[in-house]
This record gives C-alpha cells, structure tokens and sequence, in this order.
DNA sequence: CGTGTTTGACCGGCGC
DNA sequence: GCGCCGGTCAAACACG
C-alpha cells in the first residue's frame, strides 16, 4: 500500500463570484441552482462554475458496480466520450504531473462537479492517469494548504483529494482480478461498509447545489463523530442509478457542508429536470401539522432558512466559496478510474442553458434545499 | 397526481 | 454471539 492509489487532485478554481451578504443569503435560501441561475446575471449571486477535477480512481472489486458502465445503449456515454477530446496542452506547466498523462482521457467539457461525481466510475480505464491538460493535477495539499479559506475571496476553489481512510490491507484476493465471480448480488448494494469509492468534496451552503445531478433524500441520521446529522441523497434522475451522496456539515468548519458521493450515474447526465413537484416546500413549520398522527416529529422546512441551517447560513461569510473535493479511492490498485471532471464556465453554462430548467431544477433536493443539521 | 421530504424501523457490517 | 453504528427502506405527508 503505497500511495499508489495516491491523490491527483486538482484543484480548480471556478469563477465564483459571490456578493458579500446579501446575496449569498438569498442564494442559500433559494434553490441554490434555480437561484443561481436566474440570479446568476441579474445579481451577483454566486455563479458555480463548476470545477474539474481529475483524480485517479481505483475501483475495487465491484461485481456489480460497473455493469452498465459503457454500455452501447447510452448514448451518453458514447458522446462523453467522443467529446472526450484532447485538451490542448496550452498550458501544460505541470507536465510532470501529466507527463504520464495520455491525451485521451475522458472529459467532458461539460461536466461539472457533478458530473465528475457522477462518472466516478463512469469510466473505468485501466490504470490510466486521466489527467486534463489544461487543468493542473496537483495534490491540494501543493496548491492550498487544504485551509479552508481562500486566498480570493471570490475565487472558489474545489480540491479533490484522494481520501484515503480505512484501506486495509489489499489483500490478493481484492488484486485479483476477480474473474467472474459474481457472488449473489445481495438485493442491496451494501458492500463493504468502508471500501466503495467514494469522492469527499468540502463545499460551501452556496457550492453545494453545485450539483447538477437531482437528488432525493431518503435518509438522515446523525453520525457518531459529529454533533450534525448525516443526510443521504439518492439519485432521483434514474431510478436504476446508484450514484448516493452523503451530505454532512462539516466539523470544524460549520459553515461547509462535506459531500460525499458513491456510486456512479448510469446516465451520462442528468435527464431533463427531475420535477420540482414537492421538492420545494416553505417551511411547515410555522404551520405545525400533524404530519403523522401525533408525531409531528421535526419541523422540516428547508435546509437552508432553517435551525441549524440558516444558522450557519448567517454564519457563512458567503463571500468565501470553495469547494474542496476529496476523492477517496477504493483499496485496489486494480483499476483506476480517473473520472475527469471538466468544468468550463462556458460549457457549464451552456450546459445548463442547454438543458433549461433541467439543470436548475436538478439542484433543488439535495443542493440546498434539504439540509437539516441538527445537532441533537 | 406526481414528485420529493421527513422519519422510524429494519438491515447488515464491524468490533469486541 | 452481542452490541454498536452506519446505511437504506418505506409509510406518511407536503407541495405545485
Ligand atoms: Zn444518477
């Protein structure tokens, strides 16, 4: 276990520009997407750009992880790939780092966080180092000093870094290529509890809707380490995806939120707009119904505008967005999956104009609508 | 009506 | 084998 597995991670800096205060606020409580998104030209509000990332990711053993990864059938893939196209090596000062680099990796210059969250495995190329030219793969550790704060403060930034956490022991078995050994796929993916790949991203209230993908809750519990629960997020775009995202607050800094993303997305993007329908509820708060017979449990309400969420909400300077993505690899050496995420401005805005309310919409669940950190 | 959130219960892995 | 803990399911509810 050396540090094979080792982090590319990038850090890049989107254009963010986010107002001081005021906007921010107001970009919290609204659907961050839709927010930002309408409010992007008129306002100041912030604008993600999403970010690239590029990281090398090593899918463990996953029998039925990557089933549908390329299949002929979506046709998305097959565009990613065709628009995967050799960024040219304008400016290649890293060369080091992309020196082993192939030319083609697979970007889309259209993916965003998200994206790139969503192609975790998406693209499992054999020990490849996918690495755009135009972005500079560095540990972030050589870009920032994974402090939190930016230099700029309207400069974002998003770090991927590799998280590598429990990884024990690789043992032969999980280097073997596992033949086809399928075991009977358990009705739930639950592998093992801490080996799937999965990518840590350290994002503001504002970034955290970064996310065009649409996801739904369908979990929340609070986790032993923190005072803040855990929220988990399912993809809502396919029924069949497994792409989950984990979003907790952060520890240390309260003000950020840690995402964390598993699984891939079997579309290549995000299927027209998931349906705002119920994703926007007020706040019942102030009208305590009865939710279930006698048990109104916890007033919902948004993530954002509400307990603990507005607090932070105040408490984020707003100004200050970055995103630190952390990209934690499985344990195996045996396939390296660098999922690239390619964020242009450009592209991603055209992306998101492209798609229409698809993509602001998409953001309503997860991204900043559903938050709810309580500290017990 | 469809979609999404809330939330307790259930399940399964992991440590002891 | 038991308990802890994290992750997921599914019913009920809320909203457009
Ligand atoms: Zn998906």
């Amino acid at each position: 276990m050396d540090d094979d597995w080792d982090l590319y991670a990038i850090v890049r800096s989107c254009k963010f520009l986010t107002s001081p205060t005021s906007t921010a606020t107001a970009a919290v409580e609204a659907p961050p997407v839709t927010a930002a998104t309408a409010t992007g030209n008129a306002s100041s509000s912030g604008n993600a750009l999403a970010c690239l990332a590029s990281l090398t990711f090593k899918e463990e053993n996953d029998p039925f992880s990557f089933p549908n990864l390329v299949q002929p059938a979506s046709s998305g893939f097959q565009e990613l790939d065709q628009m995967v196209m050799p960024f040219a090596p304008t400016n290649t000062n890293t060369a080091t780092a992309t020196a082993a680099i192939p030319s083609s990796f697979g970007i889309s210059p259209r993916l965003s966080v998200s994206d790139f969250a969503g192609s975790i495995n998406a693209q499992h190329q054999k020990g490849q180092l996918h690495l755009p030219a135009p972005f500079r793969p560095t540990s972030y550790a050589s870009i920032r000093p994974r402090s939190h704060f930016i230099p700029e403060a309207s400069t974002p930034a998003l770090e991927i870094f590799h998280h590598h956490q429990p990884q024990h022991q690789i043992s032969a078995s999980a280097l073997a290529p596992l033949p086809n050994t399928p075991p009977p796929q358990p009705p739930r993916s639950r592998k093992r509890k801490s080996q799937q790949k999965k990518m840590v991203c350290q994002v503001t209230a504002e970034n955290i809707s970064t996310d065009m993908w649409a996801w739904r809750k369908y979990g929340q519990k609070p986790i032993k380490g923190s005072p803040f629960p855990r929220n988990y997020y399912r993809c809502s775009s396919s029924k069949g995806c497994a792409a989950r995202k984990q979003v907790e607050r952060s520890t240390t800094e309260p003000n950020k939120y840690v995402v964390t993303y598993t699984g891939d997305h079997t579309h290549p993007r995000p299927t027209h707009r998931n349906s705002l329908a119920g994703s926007t509820r007020s706040k019942p708060s102030d009208s305590p119904k009865p939710v279930r017979s006698g048990s109104p449990r916890t007033p919902p309400s948004k993530a954002p505008p509400e307990n603990e969420s507005q607090v932070a909400d105040d408490l984020i300077p707003a100004n200050e967005t970055d995103l630190d993505l952390d990209i934690d690899l499985g344990s195996d050496d045996d396939d390296i999956l660098i999922p690239n995420i390619t964020v242009m401005a450009d592209d991603f805005f055209s992306d998101m104009y492209q798609l229409g309310g698809d993509g602001a919409s998409t953001s309503n669940p997860a991204g900043g609508s559903s938050l709810n950190s309580q500290p017990a």
